[in-house]
DNA sequence: CAGATATTATTGCTCTTGCAACATTTACTA
DNA sequence: TAGTAAATGTTGCAAGAGCAATAATATCTG
């Protein structure tokens, strides 16, 4: 571990202990000069760990993502896809987000992973798991508010995301199927659809329990998606589908 | 109560909104010098009440209740001025909605009392507030997300308001003056300025800590505002000031 | 090992803060 | 109403803090 590293944990070790620390007082702790001190907050606030005070800083209490792990069920397995899946955005400049538990925890993974990228979003649950990393550009897409999904939906949504193109796009999916991913939401369908049409590529996030499930609304076939990333292999028959079209299948 | 009681109160309630103030915001922002507040800061450490940083000052935690008794008045004020705005909303079809705490109370207050209304929305909490009642049509602006106001801001939010048009847009206010409503967010105040072009009726509404205050952007003049919902009447000059512009004071 | 890159230190400058002494205003009381 | 005490404003100065440019050092890579 190099030194920029331990000194940043013993910022934050410290701080659970006191509520507020000084440039100069740990700059001479730390033996190092109050500018270093300085570049470690600056960085250490555009990831979202701590709040600056002038001539100091304080660690920032935000929202607990604990309690809503703990409720969910398959949290193991969404935290695999989420590393996956947050390994393959490597050097993306800019990406598209879904909505769902899958593409959250995706989110959450993004937020700690990487750094500078605009994100541009129509789930508020999205939006609540990357708002820690301050050196993300977000951008909220507008549309009709669906209490159920906690996304926007609609034309208004659809017709926004024209105006965009991304790297990748990161989708979830209720089902997956040899004749493509699908969801239960048909107006999520709708975004899902624009945000493969704006993006050069296409990942699609799922865990096994998906597979070999269908759902009312297609929206997309598997010549459309650049990656599925999941827990596990599919069984031959989907594979041989998925792999037929050039999409790659990723589990570990 | 005298002007030091009034300003140390403030100061308290500021804090439990926000984790820590700097000396020279809060001496502009109440119209006092640094010193004064230096020395209200002084005295308050001394009482026990806040701890002071270089430049500044934070709540002091500890089992003290005072605090939350304190915040829960300032709940009881804004649920005041919640449900006199939420009556006057009365018979109208769509609505915009602004940022803040006291905002995000009107809208509970709305989200409880009327139904089948279309509401425009560019905050997170807002939103949050409103998701409970499934009769209410929310449409939710695009734009960039701000994570410390968790709400959007910036030209893609204000292009989008142009397309909307409203009965009444509900705001809040960070300082009440004689020459109009101001808000400490810049980017706040731009969306602010759109909603009110947009809607034929404007409402602000601010507790009565806010009177007085002057922030950074003004983002309305008296002669755009129908009406101010307050808590309590301002003084004889403010009171004036804004019934000479044709401004309603809405108390009770 | 050399070159490239990242990290940290140093320096010079400006702005902000804290403090103290003194002036002014405000509020209260006889 | 005058006089007094408390509260607030003003000013000058020393020390702390932020910033940007540059130099020195450490770390990585082929």
């Amino acid at each position: 571990m190099d030194k920029k590293t331990v000194r940043r944990k013993e910022i934050v070790s410290l701080l659970t202990e006191q509520p507020t620390l000084r440039i100069s007082e740990i700059a001479t702790a730390l033996n190092v000069t109050r500018e270093t001190i300085r570049r470690d907050f600056r960085e250490m606030t555009d990831l979202g760990l701590i709040d600056r005070l002038y001539g100091g800083a304080l660690l920032r209490q935000g929202p607990e993502t604990n309690v809503d792990q703990r409720n969910d069920l398959l949290v193991e397995e969404r935290k695999k896809i989420a590393r996956l899946a947050c390994a393959r955005l490597e050097g993306a400049q800019t990406i598209m987000l879904g909505s769902g538990a899958t593409t959250a925890h995706a989110a959450r993974q993004i937020a700690s992973e990487c750094k500078d990228m605009t994100v541009i979003v129509h789930s508020l649950g999205v939006i609540a798991a990357l708002e820690s990393n301050h050196s993300l550009t977000i951008v909220m897409a507008p549309g009709l508010f669906h209490p159920g999904e906690r996304a926007v939906h609609g034309v208004t949504t659809v017709e926004f995301l024209e105006n965009y193109s991304a790297d990748w796009c990161v989708l979830g999916a209720s089902g997956i199927g040899t004749e493509g991913a699908s969801d239960a939401l048909l107006e999520g369908s709708d975004v899902y659809r624009h945000m493969i049409r704006r993006s050069a590529r296409c990942m699609v996030l799922a865990d096994a329990s998906k597979f070999n499930r269908r759902f009312p609304s297609r929206y997309a076939d598997w010549s459309r998606v650049s990656a599925l990333v999941s827990d596990q292999m599919p069984d031959r028959d989907l594979t041989a589908a998925i792999r037929a079209a050039g999409t790659e299948i990723i589990t570990a």
